[in-house]
Formats: C-alpha cells, structure tokens, sequence
DNA sequence: ATTCTTGCAAACTATTTGCAGAACA
DNA sequence: TGTTCTGCAAATAGTTTGCAAGAAT
C-alpha cells in the first residue's frame, strides 16, 4: 500500500510546512534532485488524503495538503508564505456539534480556516 | 458596470437557492430557455464575487456560489442537495478576532463550514 | 455610430489516467 | 519472474479569454 515515494513526499511537505499545492511539491522535490512524478505527487497526496496523513485546502482552484499528524484541528495560515499554525478550540468543536444535533443535519464535518497576513511577511500589496 | 444578465443570474442563483456551481446554473439557465452562455455565467459570478454579491465555496475543484445579501455570517450546508442554511455567531466572530489579535496575523479572513446531510435528503450512500 | 455585453470556440490550469518500463521481492 | 510503483504524455474537467457579432443608447 504504501507507495515508494511516500517518505519522501511527506517529508517534503513536513519540512516546507503549511499548506502546500501539489505543484509546488513537485517544484522543492525536482529542485532538490529527486526527479519524481507530478504524477506521482498526486497519487501519493491522494492516498494520504484517504488515510487521514494530511490535510487538505482550497484556494483559488488549486487542492493544497498539509502533513498533520495530529488529528482534528483547525489552521491559521499565512496567505503570502503559506505558514500555517494549528489551533485547537474545544469552543469551537462543541458550537459545531451543537449547530448540527439542533439542525437535524446528519454526517456533519466542518471547515474552519482563518487567513492572515503572519508577523514576518510583508502587507499585501492590494 | 452591471452585465446585462446580472438580475436573471443572481435570480436563478437566489431561486435554486444554497451552493451552486456555475455548470450548474448554466444548465438551468438552459433548461428554462435563456441561451445564456457558460462564459457570461462565469463572468457575472467572477464580477457579484468582487463585489461581495455572492459567497463562494469550493467542492472537490469546483466553485460553488450562493446568492447572500444578508453581510458576513457562515452557512451550513447540505451535501446532497445543496441546500444551506445561515448561521450567524458572535461566538464564533469573537473567538476569531481574539486568534487574530493574539498571533500577530493581519488583514484576517476567516472561513466557516459545515456540511451535513439536511433532514429530507436521503443517508449518503458512501 | 459608438459603446458595452454576449456567445462561441480556443486557450489555460489543475488533476487524473493509460501504459510501457523500472524497481522490488 | 511476478507484482507494484513510476514517469511521461495524453486525456479530462473547470475556468478564462480573444474576438467578431448583437444589443443598448
């Protein structure tokens, strides 16, 4: 099951941190010698995606994925660098499963992003 | 300023009602007999973006948009049929506005979803 | 007549898939 | 050797754009 290049991948994404698209990826990895697969980078995003080895975005039609081995949490990102810090808020989490049981919505998950410009990049330019 | 498709487009968006992509709304548009272009469709949803006429969300690569005039607040949303529901939460505005303040983060954003499956649509199939 | 908008088709971008060959057991 | 994994290139799917023609003023 495990694909060959796994480690290497996750790696990758580990070391670069935040959320990162698949191109991008692909990009550090053909930077750093490793002549791996766009291709590949999918599959192998795919099948982490499926077993819960990272965690995955959306922004601006692109699918980007962060290794998060620390189950369920939200994120605050950085939109110019892609840094990304986790949070962790019961708060939040009880106010979902409070919205859901009252609802009468079944199956619920949540999203929950907060976007930002981070301490050490410079404003957006607008 | 405004395309002169505006009003039937935010009308069909508004009548269907929740998260629609705009393939979709392009096929209703179709069905009720206005030759509407896919490309106007996208244009007019790409300008009601820009100027805060519509919410968007994003499935699995594709964007949705939901007609909201009602200002900020989030939604809960149904995977099956697409319908959603407003949620508004001071809770959770101030929960997002303490993150901020205390990370150091600036010009932030944040997003808020919840999707289920609504009481008249059926369990999902998996 | 001039300006703005539209529809079509071509162009793009991100992602997925078919397939022959390489890597591994 | 048989199976799995990979890279490449071609195929998809959603979205954007160039452009000539149509509508509005």
């Amino acid at each position: 099951m495990a694909r060959r290049n796994e480690q290497l991948i996750v790696s990758t994404l580990t070391d670069l941190g935040g959320f990162r698209s698949a191109q991008e990826l692909h990009q550090h990895l053909r930077a750093a010698g490793r002549a791996v697969g766009l291709a590949t980078v999918y599959r192998v995003l795919a099948d982490l995606e499926r077993d819960g080895g990272v965690e995955t975005s959306t922004r601006q039609g692109e699918t980007l994925y962060c290794a998060c081995r620390t189950g369920h949490h939200h994120h605050l990102v950085c939109v110019m660098c892609g840094t990304s810090r986790d949070l962790e808020v019961d708060e939040i989490e009880r106010w979902v499963a409070a919205v859901a049981a009252e609802s009468g919505f079944r199956a619920v998950s949540h999203t929950i992003e907060v976007r930002g410009v981070c301490a050490s990049c410079p404003a957006p330019s607008r």
